[in-house]
DNA sequence: TTGTAATAGTGTTCAAATGACACTAATATA
DNA sequence: TATATTAGTGTCATTTGAACACTATTACAA
């Protein structure tokens, strides 16, 4: 009742894991004994919360240097009844892969859902994902954070898709790219993107890439 | 060194209670052992962060009632050399006493401080103030947060002053007052304030007390 | 009583940013 | 060579933001 371990809450991390694919926004979830949850867990005895963080998506998904955020402290009472529990949440951005493989592929610890749709998660990790969904969408308007979801070349259509998705509503084309381009933090590479029966698409990187910059 | 007490960090929550103060913005410091730091301390076995942010910021400066907000949690394993500590930070927002008392006096035990010339403070205190003093301005510009620092009834010219004393520039009176009213959450009271020589000024009420709305 | 000092209160004009809008260009394939 | 598909481009109207100066009301002093 007054033990060392009941007088101290079990500090963990929870990583909400995003990355585009296909045309939905996803989040890559881990398998935990009572079913799918973020992946996350407890913080080291000397351990930086932000390591902790990284190391727990790097051994639960085999994703390693990812875009990585702080995003919120979950601690109430009764979000995990077993026992006391406070999670540092925080949020991930991994590009979508360039060329050829994809965003990793989850074995049988892993899976993505749609965030959309998403599956019952344990404890309070459908809210934490909720929250960290609002997050994503509006730092969209305001800072150069959906660089983050590209990979290192990409089309100004592309990057206006992760827009549209995350927004969830249509952009018009002109004025999404004359904004992008006045932003400045993007250049073309010279390069051309080409699949399949269409005119090809100017390649761009970012400036500054791993660089989240406030913008207007 | 692998007892129960060492691998778990201490959870703390540490308060940033901010209030203007004459011409200043100014936070209230607490007494501590080795000197001046923030009000805060250990999270309670069973007790919510919020509340236990609320529990010390009233056991330690009196302070009630007030505008509470999570800023940011601070975990590096070295903030503090003594003990392995996790602090949730907040930021509180004390109005400006409205009539008689003025903001609470603090006593032996906790004194007031200007944030631009701040003592120095115990462990990472002084990093956390500048955090919530950032944060503090970058809601002013999209938010109703300046109104939690008012008294129940304001005139305009000081809504004026606190933004132009958090933002640290002046603001012109007729574009301030355009757009403060165009947002539609102050209304007239009818009264007047009268305060020795000079033309007496219309008094304002926020419409939804307590709430922060998003703005624009 | 009149003058003065101090703060409250009020609109307009210009510049810049935003939002709406439609067609041509380049490629692969049928 | 015709067609389907996506890339790429500029203008105009509206809205928003920024600059700017004078009159009004009071308390107090002369």
């Amino acid at each position: 009742m007054n033990s060392p371990t009941a007088s101290l809450p079990t500090l963990t991390t929870d990583i909400v894991p995003f990355a585009i694919r296909g045309e939905r926004l996803e989040v890559l979830l881990a398998r935990q004994t009572t079913g799918w949850g973020l992946p996350g867990g407890p913080v080291g005895v000397d351990e930086d919360l932000d390591a902790a963080a990284r190391r727990q998506l790097a051994e639960q998904t085999g994703l390693s240097d990812v875009y990585l955020e702080q995003l919120y402290t979950f601690g109430r009472p009764d979000r995990n009844p077993a026992r006391r529990m406070v999670a540092v949440a925080y949020f991930a951005l991994i590009p979508i892969a360039s060329g050829s493989a994809g965003v990793p592929a989850a074995g049988d610890a892993a899976r993505w859902a749609a965030v959309d749709e998403p599956p019952p998660l344990v404890l309070d990790h459908g809210e934490i994902v909720a929250v960290a969904r609002r997050r994503l969408a509006a730092k969209l308007l305001y800072s150069t954070i959906a660089l983050q979801l590209m990979p290192e070349r990409f089309t100004l259509s592309e990057l206006q898709a992760v827009h549209e998705i995350i927004l969830g509503e249509p952009l018009d084309k002109r004025n999404f790219r004359k904004r992008v381009l006045a932003i400045d933090r993007i250049e073309a590479t010279g390069e051309l993107a080409r699949h399949g029966g269409r005119r090809p698409a100017r390649l761009y990187r970012a400036l500054h890439p791993g660089q989240v910059e406030l913008i207007k």
